[in-house]
DNA sequence: AAAGGATTTA
DNA sequence: CGACTAAATCCTTT
């Protein structure tokens, strides 16, 4: 409504769909406005920029119609309408992953959920209404390894914000037409905080912060690859291909598709040849109008936000109709280009991937910030800031330019040094534009390329027909560092079939040391499995020859990579280590040997290198002992920590309570070593071995408690019971038990011992588990007695006042009175009931609530059958007594019934 | 829950 | 661009 009230951002990536937005928004504000904010847009979109040029992924076929504004969103779980939504997202899940699924879900795929339990917890974007930070919960794999994610266990594991799904463009499709997605953001919520937040502008990013960045990270990397996906499946258009054909000679075709009977190199030169004639064809029919996809970067502040405009000769996102078109026209961006050319390719038999550097926002800071955009003059804005070249003037090097975004300091020792500063792309305008012809800075290395399989050497090589004009190279397509419009970090390639693969590695040249640090693997939460799960949305279910071939290729690429040069890129290096850079609980194996040097700077003395693999995490003796394992006779300690000082010490004594094991231990290893805790490696380690259990005598610590931190815990010849009763039981039986220590739970000043379950002597733990059996069932019988007694009484006031209800028909008065009576103890009976149902042996169900750590929490719950059907009717029953009367009267009959009869 | 060291970030 | 440093944040411990 109020335009002072929001910040307007726009999420669309188009002139086209800006200006459209525009006019729509003045109009539609109210409509808009209402649905937008909802329970409150979250902050998340704040300083969220997108500066990347992302087409809207338009659906080939219309999506459902999206909820109303207030509707709720789908559950994630149970029954409903997400459910079926849900199933063609869940046939993934099942192994029969066809290419074709992508299709059709215009991307939405990437949201699969691989669980085996249910199909109900998956959601389809369209389906998720925008207010609300809607939390998706896909499951993660269980596995370690790279390739084989097999999902045993299903855990709860990534968070991907939906509604910021909706903000990309997809999901967010409204009825029959385009509309151009706006997303409002309420800021009259947000501004108080706002206002809180630019007073500390200039405090780091925090946590939050960073949490949000990387959700909205993800979400990019989902958006982008349905982008992609969708340009990959424009690439198989038979009608844009059959336009292309002009371009295609029978000459050219013969050498595209080399006969078998050539040798191995007579068949790649042929490819090659035949990839020379097309290039040169389609780089001089091809015209470059339009701006193509960049770089998106975060806003700083919030300004920067609102003044934002899109560059002029922004890419205008095509729809399938356009993209036929431009293959006639053969005007566009640069990567429309490199997608034409693609089906280009395809259309001449070749075997082509559609290839695409992501340009997601950062997830990790330290990623250069959009800058602020010049005061608005015109719309030139954010060309001043690249390139602030006069319309007349045909040279590159004004004076007046600003300086270029790659400036001439770049990454030491970079193959493309020469190419580096090389002109960039120009291009004619489009001629209905009312400019003058301006040319069109962009990065000088490509976001969208093609690669050719060369079948001949079962290869798959790189062709970039339209920016740097190469084949055969793949390193010539990385920018450096520095640049700010092309950043590389995910390189992803599309197959005619659909299916997608990461092949960063053989693009990046530093893929360990610098890309991988800037991808979400390298973030926390998770990252490698979040991705290999966006991945496998694309993927194929089965690994063809080739693909295992390319693999290998890649891991080697991967193995080959030179090491770092300077210190900086060895911290958190996957394969090398320095020692500068070990955790306090780290250390190196013995006999590691240095892998080489490295100095710090030009100058500064050499440190060794180490391998990743030499360095172990050393603990101490009580970390060791709380996983079950003990130090060896003899063993020296790898290392000390420095010991931590307690201040309050001065009155010792006072903290003795479940830790005087651990600290009678360490006291013993301290009165020499000022150097501190000693700290041993695994190898230094054996299971631990607890006393046995010897004539039914169960050992104790001084506590009287036995410490079972881990099953192998368990004294020989005892067996532990995981059970509240079991202590209860045992007393019974008069044997001898041992409360299980199975954790400690810190909480206020000190850890608090907490137990549960028993260690019972082997022979008897039959015997233990039949008692408690038998207390659970006693318990329930009480319980059940307890609610009859309850019910019955409960009807028999009903049927008082029935009777008073029936004695005073005629009387108006008397009649209302009843049923207010009536309804009353209705209410009252319910009421009686959920507590009385909760009541029932909660008591130590709540201890259970407070355990933490140890294995017990595996052990089958001890709160029985009994308990769960009370929970339930309490839950029944309390909602029956809203009824009105005479609906209670009959459902109250069938449980009542259930009560007595049973 | 709070302190203090470890680690990350600007 | 990388190393260094101070300051902020995270993590562990009690």
């Amino acid at each position: 409504m109020q335009a002072t009230g929001r910040v307007r951002t726009e999420t669309v990536f188009s002139e086209r769909s800006v200006r459209k937005s525009l006019l729509l928004s003045a109009a539609a504000a109210g409509a808009t406005a209402s649905r937008s904010n909802g329970a409150g847009v979250p902050d998340i979109y704040r300083d969220m920029l997108v500066a990347a040029d992302i087409a809207p992924s338009e659906p080939e076929r219309p999506l459902k119609k999206r909820r109303p504004p207030g509707a709720r969103r789908p559950e994630l779980s149970g029954p409903g309408p997400a459910s079926k939504a849900a199933a063609a997202a869940t046939a993934a899940s099942k192994g029969r992953r066809e290419p074709q699924r992508i299709d059709d879900k215009t991307g939405a795929g990437v949201a699969d959920n691989d669980s085996d339990e249910s199909d109900s917890d998956e959601i389809e974007f369209e389906d998720v209404a925008l207010p609300d930070p809607t939390i998706q919960t896909m499951e993660r794999d269980s596995d370690e390894e790279e390739d084989d994610d097999e999902d045993e266990e299903p855990i709860q594991f990534e968070d991907v914000d939906l509604t910021l799904m909706n903000s990309f463009g997809l999901g967010d499709v409204q009825e029959e037409e385009k509309t151009p997605k706006v997303l409002e953001l309420d800021l009259a919520a947000a501004q108080s905080k706002q206002r809180r937040q630019v007073a500390e502008r200039r405090k780091p990013i925090n946590r939050e912060e960073k949490d949000r960045r990387i959700v909205v990270h993800k979400t990019h990397l989902l958006c982008l690859l349905a982008h992609v996906s969708q340009r990959n499946r424009w690439c198989n258009d038979p009608v844009t291909q059959r336009n292309l054909r002009p371009l295609l000679s029978s000459k050219t075709i013969d050498y595209l598709n080399p006969s078998t009977e050539l040798t191995q190199f007579g068949r790649t030169n042929s490819l090659k040849r035949g990839l020379e004639d097309v290039m040169t064809k389609f780089k001089t029919r091809y015209k470059i109008t339009e701006r193509g996809m960049r770089r998106a970067l975060w806003a700083e502040k919030e300004e920067h936000l609102k003044n934002y405009q899109l560059p002029d000769d922004i890419e205008t996102p095509p729809e399938k109709s356009d993209f036929r078109e431009m293959a006639t026209t053969l005007e566009g961006s640069r990567d429309v280009g490199a997608q034409l050319f693609c089906a280009l390719l395809r259309s001449a038999g070749v075997e082509a991937r559609l290839v695409c550097s992501l340009q997601p926002l950062a997830c990790t800071p330290g990623a250069p910030p959009m800058g602020k955009p010049p005061k608005s003059r015109g719309r030139l804005s954010l060309e001043e800031q690249y390139a602030r070249i006069p319309k007349y003037d045909s040279s590159f090097e004004s004076p007046v330019a600003a300086p270029s975004p790659l400036s001439a300091r770049r990454r030491l020792g970079h193959p493309n040094a020469a190419a580096f500063n090389a002109p960039v792309m120009t291009g004619p305008v489009a001629s209905s534009s009312s400019l003058a012809p301006q040319k069109i800075r962009e990065s000088p290395f490509p976001i969208y390329w093609v690669e050719v399989l060369d079948e001949a050497h079962q290869k798959w090589q790189p062709v970039d027909p339209i920016v740097t004009e190469s084949f055969w190279r793949p390193q010539k397509l990385e920018p450096p560092a520095n640049d700010r419009e092309n950043c590389m970090t995910y390189v992803v390639a599309f197959e005619a079939d659909g299916t997608a693969r990461d092949v960063t590695r053989r693009y990046a040249k530093a893929y360990n040391a610098k890309t991988r640090k800037m991808r979400v693997e390298s973030v926390g939460d998770r990252g490698d499995r979040w991705w290999r799960k966006a991945l496998r949305a694309y993927s194929r279910d089965y690994a063809t020859d080739m693909d295992q071939i390319e693999s290998n290729e890649l891991n080697n690429l991967e193995a080959r990579e030179p090491m770092p040069r300077n210190v900086a890129d060895f911290k958190d290096h996957p394969v090398y280590a320095l020692e500068r850079h070990l955790r306090r609980n780290e250390v190196l194996v013995p006999g590691a040997s240095a892998a080489g040097t490295v100095g710090a700077g030009s100058t500064g003395p050499l440190e060794k290198i180490y391998r990743r693999r030499d360095v172990r995490v050393a603990r101490t003796r009580e970390k060791w002992y709380r996983m079950g394992r003990t130090i060896r006779e003899n063993e020296i300690p790898v290392k000390f920590v420095p010991k931590r000082v307690r201040k309050d010490n001065l009155f010792g004594g006072d903290d003795d309570d479940d830790d005087d094991d651990d600290d009678d231990e360490s006291r013993m290893d301290d009165t020499g070593a000022a150097a501190g805790n000693p700290l041993y490696t695994i190898e230094q380690t054996e299971l631990y071995k607890a006393p046995p259990v010897v004539d039914g005598r169960v050992p104790k610590n001084r506590f009287g408690n036995l410490d079972v931190y881990v099953p192998s815990m368990v004294p020989e010849g005892g067996a532990y019971v995981a059970d509240e009763y079991g202590a209860r039981a045992a007393f019974m039986l008069g044997i001898d038990y041992a409360p299980a220590l199975t954790g400690f739970q810190f909480r206020g000043r000190q850890g608090t011992a907490v137990l549960h379950g028993v260690v019972v002597p082997a022979e008897n733990e039959d015997a233990v588990r039949a008692v408690i059996e038998g207390l659970k069932d006693e318990e329930a019988e009480f319980a059940r007695a307890m609610r009859s007694r309850e019910v019955l009484r409960a009807w028999k006031r009903m049927l008082m006042n029935l009777r008073r209800i029936w004695a005073g028909v005629g009387s108006d008065d008397d009649e209302e009175e009843a049923q207010q009576a009536s309804k009353s103890q209705h209410n009252d009976y319910g009421h009686d009931m959920a507590v009385d149902g909760h009541d029932v042996g909660d008591a130590e169900a709540d201890e259970d609530d407070d355990t933490q750590g140890g294995f017990m929490r595996e052990a089958p719950s001890s709160n029985g059958h009994g308990e769960g059907e009370q929970q339930d009717l309490e839950v029944d029953l309390a909602a029956d007594s809203d009824e009105e009367e005479g609906g209670g009267f009959m459902i109250d009959d069938d449980y009542a019934g259930g009560f007595i009869v049973e």
